[in-house]
RNA sequence: GGAGAGGUUCCCGAGUGGCCAAAGGGAGCAGACUGUAAAUCUGUUGGCGAAGCCUUCGGAGGUUCGAACCCUCCCCUCUCCA
């Protein structure tokens, strides 16, 4: 396992966020961080010197599909992701843990691991921990995380922990044939919304020892004050010196209050797919640029906005090209939400710096408020 | 001039006596999307506040308890033959 040596830099002094920084083999990661989603070796629609342009630094590939297609050995023979891709930046690659979530129609949880049916070409498949820090190792990521079991929402109490359990069991099974030395590895932090369920997973992980730690089996369908709540209760009680890490999280403001909470990582499809079915985020609300009260407004997305798409093209034209499923729309779309993402969390970083953090936030909330026009 | 086919709700197009405010598709309008089986999915598209009522299937008459659907005349479009 490779530590990151994360450090925190600086605190707010009114709440919980934290400004840090780590050290990954493909550069350092200044934190908090979002980390757009590359589920198959590739951030939809962008290329990587565009994810570079907008100010991503690390982004996230998965096991899962990496390993159906074309297959995790097969990265490993040309080279490793970052070369397969031609992205010289960080990537976190998820464990597909999170498909045991999204495919359960299609998949039987057992003990040693997780028997799949490809939803490729319906092929009978088996992830167990071993074999997902197997293909992880093969991809050569930055940062592995162990393979868990991403509940649904609701859930039982007994299944939770029944699942939780399994989880610790799978995690320390993923610790043991973790052998690459320039890779981290990180935990996760299961147990639903039950507070007892997700300390005692806590615990266990943190026994077992890990480079960082995640919240996993968030945002899947419980009310964002469940969420919250989860948030609240645990960052207190993750390492302080370890990064944290809220997975599949979230929108904009779900972003912050994460990083209210003290959380250093998200990552989220959310930028990406709401692009290209046109949805774009903005300081001042978000944009439906299909909305037909942009047929002739000429403005930019978001007046202000330094990002490639905003700096040139107009909302009539943006929604002409998504009316018209032009193929533009999709990249220039996520661009400019990508770009969104980015610069909300570089904000953060600062207002931490400069420890007007819960000035910045409720200046936030006012501008994204509901009732506000986007954009005026 | 002769023969034939046809005119349906924004468009295309089904429907040929009651279950039709009218299938389906397109286009439009709106919404959803949170470790990506997503360039996807959902709702909606005559009027009125609901049960219901009103207007609507080229136009005008007619038959019938009842017509988008049957009959008569008219208008228009397309194809073929002169």
């Amino acid at each position: 396992m490779k530590d990151l040596n994360f450090s925190v830099i600086a605190r707010s002094s009114s709440c919980n966020a934290r400004r840090g920084r780590m050290n990954t083999v493909h550069g350092p990661i200044d934190t908090p961080v979002f980390m757009p989603v590359g589920t198959q070796a590739s951030v939809k629609s962008v290329s990587p010197e565009e994810l570079d342009d907008v100010g991503a630094r690390i982004i996230l590939g998965n096991t899962y599909h990496l390993f159906l297609r074309p297959g995790t050995d097969r990265i490993a023979r040309l080279g490793g992701l970052h070369k397969f891709m031609h992205w010289s930046g960080s990537i976190l690659t998820d464990s597909g843990g999170f498909q045991v979530f999204s495919l359960a129609r299609i998949n039987k949880i057992e003990e040693d691991g997780v028997a799949f049916q490809s939803h490729i070409d319906g092929s009978r498949r088996v992830l167990r921990p071993e074999t997902a820090i197997e293909c992880q190792m093969q991809l050569g990521s930055d940062i592995a995380m162990c393979f868990d079991e991403c509940t649904s929402y609701p859930v039982s109490y007994e299944y939770a922990l029944d699942s939780m359990e399994r989880t610790v069991r799978w995690a320390a099974r993923c610790r043991e044939v973790h052998t690459r030395e320039d890779q981290a590895l990180f935990g996760i932090v299961q147990g639903s919304v039950f507070p007892d369920l997700r300390r005692s997973c806590l615990d266990a992980l943190m026994k077992i020892g890990f480079d960082g730690y995640a919240l996993g089996s968030l945002s899947v369908g419980e009310a964002k004050e469940e969420m919250m709540s989860v948030l609240e209760a645990l960052t207190p009680e993750l390492p302080v010196s370890k990064p944290r890490y809220v997975m599949g999280v979230g929108t904009p403001e779900d972003l912050v209050e994460g990083v209210r909470c003290g959380v250093d990582m998200f990552d989220c499809v959310m930028p990406t797919r709401n692009a290209r079915n046109g949805t774009l985020f903005t300081s001042n609300g978000n944009v439906q640029i299909k909305n037909n009260r942009y047929q002739e407004d000429e403005g930019p997305v978001e007046p202000g906005c330094t990002c490639y798409t905003c700096r040139r093209f107009s909302r009539a034209y943006l929604r002409h090209l998504y009316m018209s499923r032009e193929l533009l729309a999709y990249r220039l779309n996520t661009i400019h939400n990508l770009h969104y993402y980015v610069g909300l969390m570089s904000a953060m970083r600062e207002a931490i710096e400069g420890d007007t953090f819960e000035d910045w936030r409720r200046d936030f909330h006012r501008k994204r408020g509901t009732g506000t026009e986007p954009g005026e």
